[in-house]
DNA sequence: TGCCTGTCACTTCCATACAAGCACCCGCCG
DNA sequence: CGGCGGGTGCTTGTATGGAAGTGACAGGCA
């Protein structure tokens, strides 16, 4: 089930715990036992080590000395938090892509958001959360920094299914979709002060979004 | 995240050369031996492994597999882009916090910032450095993000060595200091955009700022 | 002479064994 | 009856040995 499969194994279960995290699979405060872990891969407790190391540092688990390592999903306010930083990362990538994208970087973006527009009437959320991501990944491209892309990609795979998940209230994707056409136009006219305006406010987590966002973490079908 | 009483050897090793690459120890591309860092720090080569596992994630060092690990020293134009991201980060938090910041998270600020005029006479960059880092810190705290900050410090961190170098320009640090009493002002009337701009262009790379980076960077005395 | 191939040494990577520390539980004492 | 202290089991952290993979080098072939 694992796609790339031909790395190395301990790189292999860090990446499939990250993946199990993220899909909320665990409870906050679970505790993985590296000897249940060690069982489960069919591979000694030394990989194991090494991929629960790896995800502490990105702070999906936190290790207690002596005491195990346990996992760590964040609260309503926390993903309220992360989601306003992810907002200022776009905002940011919108600044610069409106000062450098050269035309054909502009094509690209325009290209996703046509793309976009051809996925609405589907009517199938999760086809249009995947134009959605290349049509950000266009502005991220065109913003001509790549350390800042980096940051921005990894904030994306970790509020993922959240995002995903608001795509799924009637009437957002028409309404994302409109917020996208106006950012495209801030973009081609160079207006890097208002593309960050706009990217902000259609990143960040407001209104019934928010409450969609609540809801779903108390049911926890996430 | 968590670097606090660490007594466990492999967060030691970890910090200890995350320090070592972060002072420009290492020349780019160096190869770090698994046995010989075992030998060095008295250990064998399990901690170091997951030292060097660790480092990795941060992108201090990249490993190929069956190949090794090998310090990774970013180039100026890397740097530059770091740079960047630092700016945009700090520039958010500087819209935050001039709509957030409560009476004693501006006195806070107000109180760093006089600390910085009174360290300015002694003529003593790393004096000012000291103070300045509290006053950015301050900002930090006033932006009432937790994930933010997180974020903000870390990188903070990595440039730490960069930031300094630049306070030895001469009549920086009394430039420095001008350009936070503006921030300042913005922060207490509660100007969000200004202070972002104000603070992008503070931290930003630009002019005798950069020269001064790659002559730096070139005759590696960092 | 240039290229290809087989072998070798070195290194990483995983498995297993051992030591040390924390938590829990039970009995004891106030 | 409640708080406390010591023993025990389970867990983490480290050490070490072995297996597998990679790069380099030398020798043979065209």
């Amino acid at each position: 089930m694992q796609s790339r499969g031909d790395q190395s194994t301990a790189h292999r279960i860090a990446a499939d715990l990250e993946i199990a995290i993220l899909k909320r699979e665990f409870e906050n405060g679970v505790r993985l036992d590296e000897n249940e872990l060690s069982a489960r891969f069919g591979v000694s407790r030394t990989p194991v080590r090494e991929a629960l190391g790896r995800l502490a540092l990105t702070g999906l688990v936190v290790q207690m000395p002596r005491r195990g390592t346990f996992v760590r999903q964040p609260g309503p306010a926390e993903l309220l938090e992360m989601f306003e930083v992810m907002a200022e990362l776009e905002a940011s990538c919108g600044r610069l892509a409106a000062r450098r994208a050269d035309a054909s970087q502009v094509e690209a973006i325009r290209k996703a958001d046509t793309a976009c527009g051809n996925a609405l009437p589907a009517g199938d959320p999760n086809a249009y959360y995947a134009e959605n991501e290349t049509f950000h990944q266009a502005i991220y491209d065109a913003s001509g920094n790549r350390f800042l892309v980096g940051k921005a990609l990894r904030l994306q795979r970790r509020l993922m299914f959240f995002r995903q998940m608001q795509l799924h209230l009637r009437g957002r994707p028409a309404e994302s979709r409109a917020e996208h056409a106006a950012i495209l136009v801030a973009i081609e006219s160079g207006d890097g002060d208002r593309a960050a305006t706009l990217l902000r406010a259609h990143v960040a987590v407001q209104g019934e979004k928010f409450h969609s966002l609540v809801v779903h973490l108390n049911r926890n079908e996430w």
